[in-house]
DNA sequence: GTCTATAAAGCGATAGAC
DNA sequence: GTCTATCGCTTTATAGAC
């Protein structure tokens, strides 16, 4: 009885997960609007009234979808990160937010948040926590380390942190999201970080530079 | 005759701007695929019929309200500022920028075009290169012009136009777009416009600065 | 729990009277 | 040009057999 019931209790969470798996992928290639609770089903090989039993509407669904997705790519990020020179460090993480966040899949999955948050309110304000904010607080850790080696000038962290992210991202993140340009290649975004990274410096970098 | 052809050709154009602005208020509060041509037509008073005849489908209405919005605010942003102190002049360009790009209506527009850009192909590139593009090209030329009085050093004018740019507005848009904050104040938009001047005179200032 | 079948409503778009 | 009426289709969501 237990044993079956456990059994029970995976397969019913394993099929949720893969309710999900189908419902990220017609989301990211239809919109939510345009994805119907038929074509996820189909697609499932399962049926509509199964769907209606793991999810009561298409918007639990949808922010189920979402929720999953909070839980960014975060770690991989940022760990161990925070050792040796700033400049270098600055550079990786750069290129390593980057990376994720211009993709095709982070792109979509930025786009399809945005639609929906006026029509599901709060999801985006737990997105922005969970992605967005979370990454920032996390480097503006980092620049306080910095900071306490003399390694930069004393600043507001966080809202350093904020700065040199916007540096890195911001033309691209709005070409991207009207589907302007494709992915970018690994070289523009090392040499958009890097140019970032020269900005950052220049106004945060110890008070005597190299100046001669 | 002429004067009868005369006045059923301005009625005609007035009836489409008054649809367009109709059109404009549905798509705002509804976004695009929960605003039904029968609503569009209800409010304007109406009928289907009337709305088919000036507009082929109801993504022929929804580009057409683009292109109205397409021609940005440009003109009164950038209008005669390329003159004076440079610190100055990116303060107010700055400002205007940030007034405009994180209103309520505009960031509600912004949206609205993202969501719909995967399936509309050409028009978010339409608007990125009426409105972003186009500031940051205007931007780029009164840097230039800084650069040759040496107001600046030597720079990409467009990529430190760019650059300028995402640094006063990114935090921002990202939260305004994800419905994290208001409507920002005159004196945050004032606060986070003189950072962003700060890190760039930094950056980019004369070379020989008074470091003394 | 999962399926088939269907209900109820709404959509974009069109036809035809005036 | 503008209206009324409606077509044809798709949608979300539910009922009942198994």
């Amino acid at each position: 009885m237990l044993a079956a019931e456990k059994r029970g209790r995976l397969d019913r969470d394993s099929r949720r997960e893969a309710i999900l798996d189908v419902a990220e992928h017609v989301f990211l290639s239809e919109g939510f609007a345009a994805a119907s609770m038929s074509t996820i089903a189909a697609r499932l090989g399962g049926s509509k009234g199964t769907l209606y039993n793991y999810f009561k509407s298409k918007h639990e669904l949808f922010e189920a979808y979402v929720s999953r997705h909070c839980a960014w790519h975060q770690e991989a990020t940022y760990a161990g990160l925070d050792a040796g020179d700033i400049r270098v460090t600055l550079n990786s993480i750069g290129c390593a937010v980057l990376g994720f966040t211009l993709s095709d899949f982070a792109v979509n999955n930025f786009r399809l948040i945005i639609s929906e948050t006026p029509r599901a309110p709060g999801m985006g304000q737990a997105f922005y926590e969970a992605g967005p904010l979370a990454g920032a607080r996390m480097l503006a850790e980092i620049i306080e380390e910095a900071v306490r080696r003399r390694a930069l000038r004393p600043v507001d962290a966080l809202m350093a942190a904020h700065q040199f992210l916007s540096l890195c991202q911001n033309r691209w993140l709005k070409s991207r999201l009207l589907d302007v340009d494709p992915e970018p290649t690994r070289a523009e975004i090392k040499a958009e970080v890097a140019a970032a990274v020269e900005i950052f410096m220049a106004a945060f970098g110890p008070v005597a530079p190299p100046a001669a």
